[in-house]
DNA sequence: CCCTCCTTGTGCACTCGCTCACAAGCGCGC
DNA sequence: GCGCGCTTGTGAGCGAGTGCACAAGGAGGG
Protein backbone atom coordinates (compact mmCIF):
# COMPACT_ATOMS: atom_id res chain seq x y z
CA UNK A 1 0.00 0.00 0.00
CA UNK A 2 2.49 2.50 -1.06
CA UNK A 3 1.06 6.14 -1.21
CA UNK A 4 -1.30 6.92 -3.61
CA UNK A 5 -0.11 8.15 -6.88
CA UNK A 6 -1.37 12.01 -7.07
CA UNK A 7 -1.73 14.58 -4.68
CA UNK A 8 -1.34 13.27 -1.33
CA UNK A 9 -3.03 15.36 0.25
CA UNK A 10 -4.91 14.76 3.64
CA UNK A 11 -8.10 16.40 2.07
CA UNK A 12 -10.18 14.68 -0.51
CA UNK A 13 -8.32 12.95 -2.58
CA UNK A 14 -10.82 12.86 -5.46
CA UNK A 15 -14.32 14.08 -5.48
CA UNK A 16 -16.58 11.11 -5.14
CA UNK A 17 -19.94 10.77 -7.33
CA UNK A 18 -22.95 10.67 -5.69
CA UNK A 19 -23.66 7.25 -6.78
CA UNK A 20 -20.74 5.62 -5.37
CA UNK A 21 -21.31 7.26 -2.40
CA UNK A 22 -24.95 5.48 -2.24
CA UNK A 23 -23.28 1.93 -2.71
CA UNK A 24 -20.49 2.42 -0.26
CA UNK A 25 -22.98 1.02 2.45
CA UNK A 26 -23.24 -1.80 0.45
CA UNK A 27 -19.76 -3.03 -0.06
CA UNK A 28 -19.37 -2.01 3.80
CA UNK A 29 -21.86 -4.20 5.19
CA UNK A 30 -20.98 -7.31 2.51
CA UNK A 31 -17.28 -6.64 3.84
CA UNK A 32 -18.59 -7.02 7.19
CA UNK A 33 -20.18 -10.39 6.23
CA UNK A 34 -16.63 -11.36 4.51
CA UNK A 35 -14.40 -10.41 7.55
CA UNK A 36 -16.62 -12.52 9.97
CA UNK A 37 -16.04 -15.52 8.01
CA UNK A 38 -12.72 -15.17 8.54
CA UNK A 39 -11.64 -14.24 4.47
CA UNK A 40 -8.85 -12.27 4.59
CA UNK A 41 -9.00 -11.24 0.68
CA UNK A 42 -11.78 -10.65 -1.83
CA UNK A 43 -12.45 -10.51 -5.56
CA UNK A 44 -14.27 -7.49 -7.27
CA UNK A 45 -16.38 -9.92 -8.74
CA UNK A 46 -17.04 -11.63 -5.80
CA UNK A 47 -17.76 -8.40 -3.50
CA UNK A 48 -20.10 -7.09 -6.35
CA UNK A 49 -21.83 -10.97 -5.97
CA UNK A 50 -22.80 -9.67 -2.27
CA UNK A 51 -23.32 -6.56 -2.61
CA UNK A 52 -25.84 -7.13 -5.32
CA UNK A 53 -23.75 -4.81 -7.98
CA UNK A 54 -21.76 -5.32 -10.95
CA UNK A 55 -18.31 -5.77 -10.86
CA UNK A 56 -16.71 -3.47 -12.86
CA UNK A 57 -19.05 -1.23 -10.76
CA UNK A 58 -17.35 -2.31 -7.60
CA UNK A 59 -13.58 -1.28 -9.00
CA UNK A 60 -14.68 1.88 -10.49
CA UNK A 61 -16.02 2.81 -7.01
CA UNK A 62 -13.85 1.46 -4.96
CA UNK A 63 -11.09 3.41 -7.95
CA UNK A 64 -12.23 6.65 -6.35
CA UNK A 65 -10.74 5.99 -3.21
CA UNK A 66 -7.85 4.99 -4.49
CA UNK A 67 -5.67 2.31 -5.74
CA UNK A 68 -6.24 -0.10 -2.84
CA UNK A 69 -6.73 -3.37 -4.38
CA UNK A 70 -3.65 -6.14 -5.62
CA UNK A 71 -3.80 -6.96 -9.00
CA UNK A 72 -4.31 -10.99 -9.69
CA UNK A 73 -5.35 -11.07 -5.96
CA UNK A 74 -8.14 -8.58 -5.06
CA UNK A 75 -8.70 -6.68 -1.91
CA UNK A 76 -7.53 -6.55 1.39
CA UNK A 77 -11.07 -7.34 3.42
CA UNK A 78 -9.32 -5.71 6.85
CA UNK A 79 -7.72 -2.72 4.83
CA UNK A 80 -10.51 -1.98 2.68
CA UNK A 81 -13.31 -2.55 5.81
CA UNK A 82 -11.39 0.61 7.45
CA UNK A 83 -10.83 2.95 4.16
CA UNK A 84 -14.84 2.68 4.00
CA UNK A 85 -15.30 2.71 7.14
CA UNK A 86 -13.38 5.93 7.42
CA UNK A 87 -14.48 7.51 4.35
CA UNK A 88 -18.31 7.24 5.58
CA UNK A 89 -17.22 8.07 8.99
CA UNK A 90 -18.47 5.04 10.89
CA UNK A 91 -15.18 5.29 12.88
CA UNK A 92 -17.27 8.56 14.24
CA UNK A 93 -19.63 8.57 17.01
CA UNK A 94 -23.10 10.05 15.35
CA UNK A 95 -25.42 10.92 18.15
CA UNK A 96 -28.74 11.41 16.40
CA UNK A 97 -32.30 12.93 17.64
CA UNK A 98 -35.36 12.01 16.69
CA UNK A 99 -38.09 14.44 16.57
CA UNK A 100 -41.49 12.98 16.91
CA UNK A 101 -42.21 10.21 18.97
CA UNK A 102 -45.06 8.20 17.08
CA UNK A 103 -45.67 5.24 16.08
CA UNK A 104 -42.37 5.30 13.55
CA UNK A 105 -40.11 7.53 15.86
CA UNK A 106 -40.60 4.74 18.63
CA UNK A 107 -39.97 2.45 15.84
CA UNK A 108 -36.79 4.04 14.95
CA UNK A 109 -35.94 4.52 18.75
CA UNK A 110 -36.38 0.72 19.48
CA UNK A 111 -34.28 0.10 16.08
CA UNK A 112 -30.79 -1.87 16.99
CA UNK A 113 -29.21 -1.31 13.70
CA UNK A 114 -27.99 1.78 13.95
CA UNK A 115 -25.67 1.52 16.63
CA UNK A 116 -23.35 -0.92 15.81
CA UNK A 117 -22.46 1.59 13.04
CA UNK A 118 -21.97 4.64 15.28
CA UNK A 119 -25.38 6.21 14.83
CA UNK A 120 -26.51 6.84 18.74
CA UNK A 121 -29.90 7.94 19.59
CA UNK A 122 -28.94 10.72 21.85
CA UNK A 123 -32.36 12.30 22.39
CA UNK A 124 -36.12 11.46 21.86
CA UNK A 125 -38.28 15.09 20.99
CA UNK A 126 -41.63 15.68 20.76
CA UNK A 127 -43.91 18.75 21.00
CA UNK A 128 -46.84 16.73 22.94
CA UNK A 129 -46.19 17.74 26.81
CA UNK A 130 -48.10 14.24 27.64
CA UNK A 131 -45.70 12.55 26.17
CA UNK A 132 -42.24 14.02 27.68
CA UNK A 133 -41.00 12.36 30.26
CA UNK A 134 -41.70 8.87 29.38
CA UNK A 135 -39.03 6.67 28.07
CA UNK A 136 -38.41 4.69 25.13
CA UNK A 137 -35.58 1.87 25.39
CA UNK A 138 -34.68 3.79 28.99
CA UNK A 139 -34.41 7.23 26.99
CA UNK A 140 -36.83 10.00 27.77
CA UNK A 141 -38.97 12.09 25.59
CA UNK A 142 -38.37 16.07 26.06
CA UNK A 143 -39.97 19.17 25.20
CA UNK A 144 -38.92 20.45 21.68
CA UNK A 145 -38.39 23.74 23.09
CA UNK A 146 -35.36 22.63 24.59
CA UNK A 147 -34.16 21.49 21.51
CA UNK A 148 -31.44 24.17 20.67
CA UNK A 149 -29.27 23.27 24.13
CA UNK A 150 -29.90 19.50 23.14
CA UNK A 151 -28.43 19.93 19.96
CA UNK A 152 -25.52 22.40 21.45
CA UNK A 153 -24.66 20.08 24.18
CA UNK A 154 -24.86 16.46 22.69
CA UNK A 155 -23.07 17.70 19.81
CA UNK A 156 -26.10 16.51 17.75
CA UNK A 157 -24.97 16.41 14.24
CA UNK A 158 -28.56 14.31 12.48
CA UNK A 159 -31.84 14.49 13.33
CA UNK A 160 -34.80 12.64 11.76
CA UNK A 161 -38.16 14.06 11.01
CA UNK A 162 -40.70 11.27 12.22
CA UNK A 163 -43.32 13.99 13.30
CA UNK A 164 -46.92 14.00 10.76
CA UNK A 165 -46.21 16.13 7.15
CA UNK A 166 -47.78 19.00 8.34
CA UNK A 167 -45.31 20.29 10.64
CA UNK A 168 -42.16 18.90 9.23
CA UNK A 169 -41.04 22.09 7.95
CA UNK A 170 -41.20 23.98 10.68
CA UNK A 171 -39.40 20.72 12.11
CA UNK A 172 -36.78 21.06 9.82
CA UNK A 173 -36.29 24.77 10.36
CA UNK A 174 -36.27 24.13 14.31
CA UNK A 175 -33.31 21.51 13.66
CA UNK A 176 -31.56 23.71 11.25
CA UNK A 177 -31.92 26.86 13.49
CA UNK A 178 -30.41 24.27 16.68
CA UNK A 179 -27.62 23.51 14.55
CA UNK A 180 -28.22 20.47 12.82
CA UNK A 181 -26.75 19.85 9.45
CA UNK A 182 -28.48 16.49 8.07
CA UNK A 183 -31.97 15.47 8.18
CA UNK A 184 -33.35 12.33 7.71
CA UNK A 185 -36.65 13.03 6.55
CA UNK A 186 -39.36 10.38 7.15
CA UNK A 187 -42.47 12.65 7.15
CA UNK A 188 -44.74 12.76 3.75
CA UNK A 189 -44.04 16.19 2.83
CA UNK A 190 -41.54 18.00 1.13
CA UNK A 191 -39.30 20.06 2.94
CA UNK A 192 -36.72 22.75 1.74
CA UNK A 193 -33.22 23.31 3.57
CA UNK A 194 -30.65 26.38 3.26
CA UNK A 195 -27.34 25.25 1.50
CA UNK A 196 -24.89 23.48 3.57
CA UNK A 197 -27.48 21.29 5.38
CA UNK A 198 -28.25 17.82 4.04
CA UNK A 199 -31.63 16.20 3.26
CA UNK A 200 -32.31 13.13 2.53
CA UNK A 201 -36.06 11.34 2.60
CA UNK A 202 -37.70 8.11 3.37
CA UNK A 203 -41.49 8.23 1.91
CA UNK A 204 -43.15 5.12 2.61
CA UNK A 205 -46.13 5.51 0.60
CA UNK A 206 -44.00 6.64 -2.36
CA UNK A 207 -42.32 3.56 -2.56
CA UNK A 208 -45.59 1.45 -2.35
CA UNK A 209 -47.35 3.73 -5.08
CA UNK A 210 -44.04 2.82 -7.37
CA UNK A 211 -44.54 -0.54 -7.06
CA UNK A 212 -48.06 -0.33 -7.50
CA UNK A 213 -47.94 1.52 -10.73
CA UNK A 214 -45.52 -1.46 -12.31
CA UNK A 215 -47.48 -4.21 -10.74
CA UNK A 216 -50.30 -2.74 -13.03
CA UNK A 217 -48.71 -2.70 -16.13
CA UNK A 218 -48.01 -6.44 -15.27
CA UNK A 219 -51.40 -7.21 -15.37
CA UNK A 220 -53.02 -5.82 -12.35
CA UNK A 221 -53.90 -7.12 -9.21
CA UNK A 222 -56.96 -9.08 -9.70
CA UNK A 223 -55.74 -10.97 -12.62
CA UNK A 224 -54.91 -14.99 -11.93
CA UNK A 225 -51.64 -15.56 -11.00
CA UNK A 226 -49.71 -17.68 -13.08
CA UNK A 227 -46.65 -19.34 -11.89
CA UNK A 228 -43.19 -17.32 -13.55
CA UNK A 229 -42.14 -19.96 -15.86
CA UNK A 230 -38.41 -19.84 -14.52
CA UNK A 231 -37.37 -20.49 -11.35
CA UNK A 232 -40.70 -21.29 -9.50
CA UNK A 233 -40.26 -24.85 -9.13
CA UNK A 234 -36.96 -23.80 -7.29
CA UNK A 235 -38.40 -21.77 -5.32
CA UNK A 236 -41.29 -23.79 -3.68
CA UNK A 237 -38.63 -26.89 -3.06
CA UNK A 238 -36.62 -24.75 -1.03
CA UNK A 239 -39.98 -23.22 0.79
CA UNK A 240 -39.55 -26.55 3.62
CA UNK A 241 -36.29 -25.97 4.71
CA UNK A 242 -36.89 -21.96 4.45
CA UNK A 243 -39.50 -22.34 6.93
CA UNK A 244 -36.91 -24.41 9.05
CA UNK A 245 -34.43 -21.34 9.08
CA UNK A 246 -37.04 -19.27 9.33
CA UNK A 247 -38.27 -20.90 13.11
CA UNK A 248 -34.86 -20.06 13.90
CA UNK A 249 -33.96 -16.85 12.92
CA UNK A 250 -36.50 -14.27 12.94
CA UNK A 251 -37.21 -12.70 16.00
CA UNK A 252 -38.69 -9.75 14.41
CA UNK B 1 -34.80 -2.18 -10.35
CA UNK B 2 -34.95 -5.78 -11.49
CA UNK B 3 -37.62 -5.44 -14.27
CA UNK B 4 -37.36 -3.53 -17.56
CA UNK B 5 -40.15 -0.94 -17.17
CA UNK B 6 -40.19 -1.19 -21.09
CA UNK B 7 -40.89 -4.56 -21.75
CA UNK B 8 -44.98 -4.67 -21.43
CA UNK B 9 -46.31 -3.66 -24.71
CA UNK B 10 -49.59 -4.08 -23.44
CA UNK B 11 -51.39 -0.71 -24.61
CA UNK B 12 -48.98 1.51 -22.77
CA UNK B 13 -49.27 4.89 -24.70
CA UNK B 14 -46.15 6.01 -24.11
CA UNK B 15 -43.22 4.47 -22.45
CA UNK B 16 -42.85 6.49 -18.91
CA UNK B 17 -39.14 7.10 -17.64
CA UNK B 18 -38.13 5.56 -14.30
CA UNK B 19 -37.41 8.67 -13.01
CA UNK B 20 -40.74 9.91 -13.94
CA UNK B 21 -42.99 7.50 -12.28
CA UNK B 22 -40.54 8.09 -9.06
CA UNK B 23 -42.22 11.98 -9.31
CA UNK B 24 -45.56 10.53 -9.99
CA UNK B 25 -46.39 10.34 -6.00
CA UNK B 26 -44.87 14.00 -5.56
CA UNK B 27 -47.26 15.37 -7.83
CA UNK B 28 -50.24 13.45 -6.79
CA UNK B 29 -49.80 14.45 -2.87
CA UNK B 30 -48.85 18.19 -4.07
CA UNK B 31 -52.36 18.25 -6.36
CA UNK B 32 -54.64 16.53 -3.44
CA UNK B 33 -53.26 19.48 -1.16
CA UNK B 34 -54.23 22.05 -3.90
CA UNK B 35 -57.55 20.25 -4.49
CA UNK B 36 -58.02 20.64 -0.77
CA UNK B 37 -57.56 24.42 -1.13
CA UNK B 38 -60.53 24.06 -3.44
CA UNK B 39 -58.81 25.48 -5.75
CA UNK B 40 -59.20 24.39 -10.44
CA UNK B 41 -56.56 24.84 -12.10
CA UNK B 42 -52.43 24.81 -11.55
CA UNK B 43 -49.23 25.80 -12.92
CA UNK B 44 -46.57 23.81 -14.20
CA UNK B 45 -44.11 26.25 -11.93
CA UNK B 46 -46.93 26.45 -8.38
CA UNK B 47 -46.90 22.32 -9.35
CA UNK B 48 -43.55 22.61 -8.81
CA UNK B 49 -43.16 24.86 -6.22
CA UNK B 50 -45.09 22.20 -4.19
CA UNK B 51 -43.76 19.08 -5.05
CA UNK B 52 -40.42 20.31 -5.07
CA UNK B 53 -38.84 20.37 -8.07
CA UNK B 54 -38.21 22.32 -11.00
CA UNK B 55 -41.17 23.62 -13.45
CA UNK B 56 -39.86 21.95 -16.72
CA UNK B 57 -39.12 19.16 -15.24
CA UNK B 58 -43.16 19.04 -14.26
CA UNK B 59 -44.24 19.97 -17.64
CA UNK B 60 -42.29 17.18 -19.74
CA UNK B 61 -43.09 14.45 -16.95
CA UNK B 62 -46.59 15.30 -17.13
CA UNK B 63 -46.45 14.98 -20.79
CA UNK B 64 -45.26 11.14 -20.43
CA UNK B 65 -49.17 10.57 -19.55
CA UNK B 66 -50.55 13.12 -22.39
CA UNK B 67 -51.23 16.31 -23.36
CA UNK B 68 -53.47 16.98 -20.05
CA UNK B 69 -52.61 20.88 -19.43
CA UNK B 70 -54.32 23.95 -21.25
CA UNK B 71 -51.77 26.37 -22.55
CA UNK B 72 -52.06 29.97 -20.96
CA UNK B 73 -54.36 28.08 -18.56
CA UNK B 74 -52.35 25.46 -16.67
CA UNK B 75 -53.83 22.28 -15.45
CA UNK B 76 -57.05 21.24 -13.89
CA UNK B 77 -56.51 19.74 -10.82
CA UNK B 78 -59.37 17.25 -10.45
CA UNK B 79 -58.72 16.04 -13.82
CA UNK B 80 -54.57 15.45 -13.02
CA UNK B 81 -55.68 14.37 -10.38
CA UNK B 82 -57.58 11.66 -11.51
CA UNK B 83 -55.07 10.71 -14.32
CA UNK B 84 -52.01 10.35 -12.06
CA UNK B 85 -54.42 8.39 -9.79
CA UNK B 86 -55.18 6.19 -12.15
CA UNK B 87 -52.05 5.83 -13.73
CA UNK B 88 -50.35 4.87 -10.24
CA UNK B 89 -53.10 2.37 -9.74
CA UNK B 90 -54.55 4.76 -6.78
CA UNK B 91 -57.79 3.81 -7.50
CA UNK B 92 -57.66 0.41 -6.95
CA UNK B 93 -57.30 -1.41 -3.09
CA UNK B 94 -54.08 -3.32 -3.15
CA UNK B 95 -53.94 -5.62 -0.63
CA UNK B 96 -50.37 -5.85 1.44
CA UNK B 97 -48.81 -8.21 3.68
CA UNK B 98 -46.35 -7.34 6.38
CA UNK B 99 -43.35 -10.38 7.34
CA UNK B 100 -41.99 -9.54 10.11
CA UNK B 101 -43.42 -8.49 12.80
CA UNK B 102 -40.94 -6.65 15.41
CA UNK B 103 -40.54 -3.08 15.90
CA UNK B 104 -40.68 -1.89 12.42
CA UNK B 105 -43.04 -4.38 11.39
CA UNK B 106 -45.41 -2.81 14.12
CA UNK B 107 -44.93 0.06 13.16
CA UNK B 108 -46.09 0.17 9.20
CA UNK B 109 -48.68 -2.07 10.70
CA UNK B 110 -49.79 0.98 12.78
CA UNK B 111 -49.06 3.65 10.23
CA UNK B 112 -51.94 5.59 9.04
CA UNK B 113 -50.62 6.76 5.76
CA UNK B 114 -51.52 4.06 3.82
CA UNK B 115 -54.98 3.29 3.86
CA UNK B 116 -56.07 6.35 2.18
CA UNK B 117 -54.24 5.88 -0.73
CA UNK B 118 -55.40 2.57 -1.40
CA UNK B 119 -52.54 0.36 0.42
CA UNK B 120 -54.26 -1.73 3.13
CA UNK B 121 -52.34 -4.12 5.68
CA UNK B 122 -54.26 -7.28 5.26
CA UNK B 123 -52.13 -9.58 7.05
CA UNK B 124 -49.69 -9.59 9.69
CA UNK B 125 -47.14 -12.93 9.43
CA UNK B 126 -44.41 -13.93 11.44
CA UNK B 127 -42.24 -17.08 12.23
CA UNK B 128 -42.18 -16.91 15.85
CA UNK B 129 -45.26 -18.83 17.13
CA UNK B 130 -45.46 -17.05 20.01
CA UNK B 131 -46.31 -13.74 18.79
CA UNK B 132 -48.84 -15.74 16.31
CA UNK B 133 -52.91 -14.70 17.64
CA UNK B 134 -51.61 -11.86 18.84
CA UNK B 135 -53.39 -8.32 17.44
CA UNK B 136 -51.68 -5.45 16.00
CA UNK B 137 -54.69 -2.30 15.11
CA UNK B 138 -57.45 -5.15 14.71
CA UNK B 139 -55.21 -7.66 12.71
CA UNK B 140 -54.31 -11.04 14.15
CA UNK B 141 -50.88 -12.50 13.47
CA UNK B 142 -50.61 -15.61 11.53
CA UNK B 143 -47.95 -18.03 11.09
CA UNK B 144 -45.46 -17.88 7.96
CA UNK B 145 -46.73 -21.05 6.74
CA UNK B 146 -49.72 -20.00 6.32
CA UNK B 147 -48.72 -17.45 3.36
CA UNK B 148 -49.54 -19.58 0.28
CA UNK B 149 -53.36 -19.68 1.22
CA UNK B 150 -53.00 -16.04 2.54
CA UNK B 151 -51.55 -14.05 -0.37
CA UNK B 152 -54.04 -16.44 -2.76
CA UNK B 153 -57.15 -15.90 -0.94
CA UNK B 154 -56.79 -12.32 0.42
CA UNK B 155 -55.37 -11.56 -3.34
CA UNK B 156 -51.96 -10.06 -1.95
CA UNK B 157 -49.76 -8.12 -4.44
CA UNK B 158 -47.43 -6.44 -2.11
CA UNK B 159 -45.13 -8.14 0.67
CA UNK B 160 -43.27 -6.04 3.45
CA UNK B 161 -40.09 -7.73 4.14
CA UNK B 162 -39.70 -6.11 7.85
CA UNK B 163 -37.79 -9.16 9.13
CA UNK B 164 -33.65 -9.76 10.65
CA UNK B 165 -31.70 -9.21 7.49
CA UNK B 166 -30.30 -13.15 7.50
CA UNK B 167 -33.59 -14.22 6.71
CA UNK B 168 -35.09 -11.65 4.18
CA UNK B 169 -33.91 -13.77 1.22
CA UNK B 170 -35.59 -16.96 2.53
CA UNK B 171 -38.88 -14.20 2.90
CA UNK B 172 -38.41 -12.99 -0.31
CA UNK B 173 -38.24 -16.85 -1.46
CA UNK B 174 -41.65 -17.50 0.22
CA UNK B 175 -43.68 -14.31 -0.71
CA UNK B 176 -42.66 -15.00 -4.75
CA UNK B 177 -43.49 -18.84 -4.44
CA UNK B 178 -46.77 -17.10 -3.42
CA UNK B 179 -47.47 -15.15 -5.96
CA UNK B 180 -46.15 -11.65 -4.56
CA UNK B 181 -44.71 -9.75 -7.47
CA UNK B 182 -44.15 -6.52 -5.19
CA UNK B 183 -41.54 -6.54 -2.75
CA UNK B 184 -40.26 -3.64 -0.46
CA UNK B 185 -37.59 -4.91 1.49
CA UNK B 186 -36.91 -2.98 5.03
CA UNK B 187 -33.94 -5.68 5.92
CA UNK B 188 -30.72 -4.52 5.19
CA UNK B 189 -29.51 -7.33 3.39
CA UNK B 190 -29.05 -7.96 -0.37
CA UNK B 191 -32.25 -9.58 -1.66
CA UNK B 192 -32.38 -11.18 -5.09
CA UNK B 193 -35.63 -11.68 -6.69
CA UNK B 194 -36.47 -13.46 -10.25
CA UNK B 195 -37.47 -11.44 -13.42
CA UNK B 196 -40.77 -10.37 -13.44
CA UNK B 197 -40.84 -9.10 -9.59
CA UNK B 198 -40.20 -5.67 -8.45
CA UNK B 199 -38.30 -5.19 -5.46
CA UNK B 200 -37.42 -1.81 -3.87
CA UNK B 201 -35.70 -1.47 -0.60
CA UNK B 202 -35.31 1.19 2.11
CA UNK B 203 -32.52 0.71 4.65
CA UNK B 204 -32.71 3.30 7.36
CA UNK B 205 -29.05 2.58 8.03
CA UNK B 206 -27.91 3.31 4.79
CA UNK B 207 -29.53 6.85 4.68
CA UNK B 208 -27.63 7.91 7.82
CA UNK B 209 -24.35 6.84 6.17
CA UNK B 210 -25.04 8.66 3.27
CA UNK B 211 -25.76 11.46 5.60
CA UNK B 212 -22.57 11.23 7.51
CA UNK B 213 -20.21 11.18 4.81
CA UNK B 214 -21.46 14.69 3.59
CA UNK B 215 -21.35 15.68 7.17
CA UNK B 216 -17.73 14.66 7.52
CA UNK B 217 -16.69 16.89 4.28
CA UNK B 218 -18.80 19.85 6.10
CA UNK B 219 -16.21 20.07 8.96
CA UNK B 220 -16.78 16.85 10.98
CA UNK B 221 -19.25 16.29 14.08
CA UNK B 222 -16.60 17.46 16.57
CA UNK B 223 -16.10 20.84 14.43
CA UNK B 224 -17.46 24.21 17.07
CA UNK B 225 -20.97 24.75 15.27
CA UNK B 226 -20.53 28.53 13.58
CA UNK B 227 -23.85 29.82 12.39
CA UNK B 228 -24.81 29.52 9.01
CA UNK B 229 -24.03 32.93 7.40
CA UNK B 230 -27.47 33.15 5.58
CA UNK B 231 -30.47 33.09 6.81
CA UNK B 232 -29.82 31.59 10.49
CA UNK B 233 -31.89 34.63 12.08
CA UNK B 234 -34.34 34.18 9.82
CA UNK B 235 -35.03 30.80 10.40
CA UNK B 236 -34.14 31.81 14.54
CA UNK B 237 -36.66 34.50 14.57
CA UNK B 238 -39.15 32.04 13.69
CA UNK B 239 -38.47 29.60 16.29
CA UNK B 240 -41.17 30.89 18.67
CA UNK B 241 -44.23 30.77 16.39
CA UNK B 242 -42.82 27.63 15.07
CA UNK B 243 -43.06 26.11 18.51
CA UNK B 244 -46.93 27.74 18.86
CA UNK B 245 -47.63 25.76 15.63
CA UNK B 246 -46.13 22.30 16.41
CA UNK B 247 -47.84 22.28 20.12
CA UNK B 248 -50.97 22.18 18.36
CA UNK B 249 -50.07 20.26 15.59
CA UNK B 250 -48.26 17.65 16.35
CA UNK B 251 -49.56 14.43 17.33
CA UNK B 252 -46.71 12.12 16.89
C1' DC C 1 -62.28 38.87 -35.84
C1' DC C 2 -57.82 39.70 -34.53
C1' DC C 3 -54.27 40.66 -31.32
C1' DT C 4 -51.96 40.02 -27.10
C1' DC C 5 -50.81 37.54 -23.11
C1' DC C 6 -49.83 33.55 -20.83
C1' DT C 7 -48.56 28.79 -20.18
C1' DT C 8 -47.80 24.41 -22.17
C1' DG C 9 -45.09 21.01 -24.79
C1' DT C 10 -40.65 19.83 -26.64
C1' DG C 11 -36.12 19.99 -29.44
C1' DC C 12 -31.45 20.38 -28.05
C1' DA C 13 -27.29 20.41 -25.70
C1' DC C 14 -25.09 18.90 -21.60
C1' DT C 15 -24.06 16.15 -17.55
C1' DC C 16 -23.89 12.01 -15.09
C1' DG C 17 -23.67 7.25 -14.53
C1' DC C 18 -23.15 2.65 -16.42
C1' DT C 19 -20.96 -1.08 -19.03
C1' DC C 20 -17.55 -3.01 -21.96
C1' DA C 21 -13.31 -4.18 -23.05
C1' DC C 22 -8.59 -4.15 -22.45
C1' DA C 23 -4.04 -2.74 -20.95
C1' DA C 24 -1.34 -2.66 -16.71
C1' DG C 25 0.56 -5.03 -13.09
C1' DC C 26 1.27 -8.45 -9.38
C1' DG C 27 2.29 -13.17 -7.71
C1' DC C 28 3.57 -17.72 -8.51
C1' DG C 29 5.52 -21.71 -10.60
C1' DC C 30 9.05 -23.43 -13.39
C1' DG D 1 14.84 -14.83 -13.97
C1' DC D 2 10.95 -15.25 -16.82
C1' DG D 3 6.66 -16.01 -18.64
C1' DC D 4 1.73 -17.08 -17.44
C1' DG D 5 -2.60 -16.50 -15.46
C1' DC D 6 -5.45 -13.77 -12.81
C1' DT D 7 -7.52 -9.44 -11.24
C1' DT D 8 -7.40 -4.55 -10.93
C1' DG D 9 -7.84 0.13 -12.81
C1' DT D 10 -9.54 2.96 -16.48
C1' DG D 11 -10.49 4.99 -21.26
C1' DA D 12 -14.29 5.20 -24.41
C1' DG D 13 -18.85 4.72 -25.98
C1' DC D 14 -23.55 4.88 -24.83
C1' DG D 15 -28.04 5.79 -22.75
C1' DA D 16 -30.87 8.19 -19.38
C1' DG D 17 -32.12 12.30 -17.25
C1' DT D 18 -31.99 17.35 -16.74
C1' DG D 19 -32.65 22.22 -17.78
C1' DC D 20 -32.89 25.90 -21.17
C1' DA D 21 -35.12 28.33 -24.33
C1' DC D 22 -38.54 28.87 -27.55
C1' DA D 23 -42.23 27.74 -30.73
C1' DA D 24 -47.10 26.34 -30.49
C1' DG D 25 -51.50 27.39 -29.27
C1' DG D 26 -55.69 28.37 -26.22
C1' DA D 27 -58.33 32.32 -23.82
C1' DG D 28 -60.02 36.67 -23.37
C1' DG D 29 -60.41 41.58 -24.44
C1' DG D 30 -61.08 45.19 -27.64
Amino acid sequence: MSDRPGRGHSGTPRRIPEATVARLPLYYRALVDIAEHRISTVSSERLAELAGVNAAKVRKDLSYLGSYGTRGVGYDVEFLLHQISRELGLTRDWPVAIVGVGNLGQALANYKGFGARGFRIAALVDADDDKVGREVDGLAIEPIRALPEIVAERQISIGMIATPAHVAQEVADLLVAAGVRSILNFAPAVVAVPDGVSMRKVDLAIELQILSFYQLRKGGPARRRDRAATGAMDVEEGLEQGLDGLHQGMAG
